[in-house]
DNA sequence: TTGTAAGCGTTATCAA
DNA sequence: TTGATAACGCTTACAA
């Protein structure tokens, strides 16, 4: 009979249910590359199975010195941009042996510092930072917390043009972008204004930046970039705001992030404008979403799940080097019409 | 000059800069209530500031032989209401202490039995479950492993109606559909098709039991529940297969979960049907996309984040009873014009 | 109030 | 190949 054991298993039940040593029955469970004799291994397995064991965890940690854990922090893990990422770092992490701890900074690079700070209590392996500020004030409050969490093992991985000496995953933001202002351009828009979060965070820079000069390109001039945020009810606020001031039919209204551009357009119908013909709207991302809304959102196709896959690798490959930055697309939907 | 020291800071560390004893820097660093004289306080604080330390999250863990995580189980963190849950359920827990880990199961019930095995390495505090078969073969397959956790000090919350001696925090999904059911027969709608998983989860099942009951109760009738699935693409095939068979006019499609909806929106759009006049839609949870879509969509408001907050309660709190169900509220929007 | 020391469940070194 | 045994970083009786 199996002792009914109070807690869990553990290695040493295993060992005396298997009549071996603690030693043996650790280099069978978990992966070493000693050899054990086969009778003994059959032996360990058995007595593993018939208690339940599972290795602990934290116990291994404590062990090896080193954790299974990859980070992930997220402005906001119910905003669809940041859950295809999460989606994407989780399916990596789980083919590669790791385990995801989620955490929240709800757009609020003061909590951001904080939650760095505390995740270093998991001696990650790795850390994987979205949408968050390379420049300015926060990230000089940022980094050093990130420098102290590498000092101790952990990677850190900046998703975007990343700081130097962390490494980073990124996506054609300022290429992608200024491919959407050619198009739009040669859709006929000459008139378009950007909404977009306070400057520092590279991705958005980029893309406002990309933007700007694509359309520009081709005989188009941003007349605006508001600085309203990147969440839909800022792409709405900032919708509301523009309308008041009067809004020019013929606009283009590019979000940098389709959420944003989703608001706008919410923001839009509820003032009786038009989506398309008489307001245009572009955003960033083609979150699923945005084929869903009516008519269906323009936007730059940036792959997110692939993007925290890669993070992932990022995190878990010894030796790294940057791969190439990934490719994205412009997908033109009703929601920019050729401009009669 | 505090040691440069190599890894992180240790405990040990501290106590050493500090001058006291290992047990002393212990209590003061975290929490014991113990007391512990100010001076040495004062000093330890000071040691740990110098040294960056940070108690080992692991260490603690396996020493105290109960971790802070708590382990959540979504089918997919990419999809909106899971998100939303998320969302809640990170945020209850940084309020309690507890660090979130997140597994996706892709609605692979086979796969949710071995990620719930998995985490049983963690010796979690507890897990939480979203979407799971209550019933059947599948949670037959399942139930041994929640139980195996549970026996190791797991506190495993279910969400919805739960299964006999596990916790649980559910909404009023039968309530709601019902409500949702007798409005959409109130506006003049006789005939319904509800697009639905395959029976054995009980949220979607009290949600297509109840909505057929409110509707029969004042002279509708669900002409049909079709198994599809619980994701937008599920809608979207269901749908397309519906209108192939020839779907009157009048009729309402009734999703159980928003995103099923908005699935079945896209589909009618897409084979130039009209949502709203021609073909209602509904659904269930009221994500914050049911608003931005166009028509607006009608659906069930249920609080997803505040029931991910119950939840974390729910594994946190040590004496715990069932609170009451949480409220819904049914949510009209354009998608179900009244019918003339 | 403080310190000593024995765990916690693993891993890894070093003899045997 | 196997098995003692000393770590790993921390908590917590139990003494002092």
């Amino acid at each position: 009979m199996p002792a009914p054991a109070r807690g869990a298993a553990t290695l040493h039940d295993v060992a005396r249910e298997a009549g071996v040593s603690l030693a043996t029955a650790s280099r069978v469970l978990n992966g070493s590359t000693r050899k054990v004799a086969d009778s003994y291994r059959v032996r360990v397995e058995a007595a593993a199975e018939i208690l339940g064991y599972t290795a602990n965890l934290s116990a291994q940690a404590t062990a090896r010195g080193t954790s299974a854990v990859v980070a992930l922090v997220v402005a906001d893990v119910a905003d669809p941009g940041f859950g295809q990422l999460a989606a994407g770092v989780t399916r990596a992490a789980e083919e590669t042996g790791l385990v995801v701890t989620v955490a929240v900074t709800g757009r609020d690079p003061a909590r951001e510092v904080r939650v760095v700070r505390a995740l270093r209590g998991q001696r990650p392996r790795g850390l994987i930072l979205a949408a968050s500020r390379a420049e300015g004030e926060d990230a000089a409050a940022l980094r050093p917390e990130l420098d102290a969490l590498a000092q101790i093992g952990g990677r850190v991985v900046v998703l975007g043009r990343g700081a130097s000496g962390l490494r980073s995953v990124s996506t054609d933001d300022r290429g992608g972008a200024s491919a959407l202002g050619e198009e739009l351009a040669r859709l006929g828009y000459r008139d378009a204004v950007v909404v977009a979060a306070d400057e520092g965070i590279h991705t958005f820079d980029d893309r406002v930046a990309g933007f700007t000069a694509g359309f520009a390109r081709h005989g188009g001039r941003v007349a605006e970039v508001r600085r309203a945020g990147i969440s839909r009810d800022a792409g709405h606020a900032a919708a509301t705001a523009l309308l008041g001031e009067g809004l020019a039919p013929g606009t283009v209204v590019v979000g940098v992030r389709d959420v944003v551009a989703i608001g706008v357009m919410a923001a839009l119908r509820e003032a009786g404008r038009q989506v398309g013909a008489d307001v245009a709207v572009a955003g960033f991302d083609d979150i699923p979403l945005a084929r869903d809304v009516a008519p269906g959102l323009t936007t730059v196709r940036v792959p997110l799940e692939e993007l925290g896959a890669r993070a992932v690798r990022a995190v878990a490959d010894a030796e790294w080097v940057a791969g190439p930055t990934l490719p994205v697309e412009v997908v033109v939907r009703g929601s920019t019409p050729p401009r009669a």
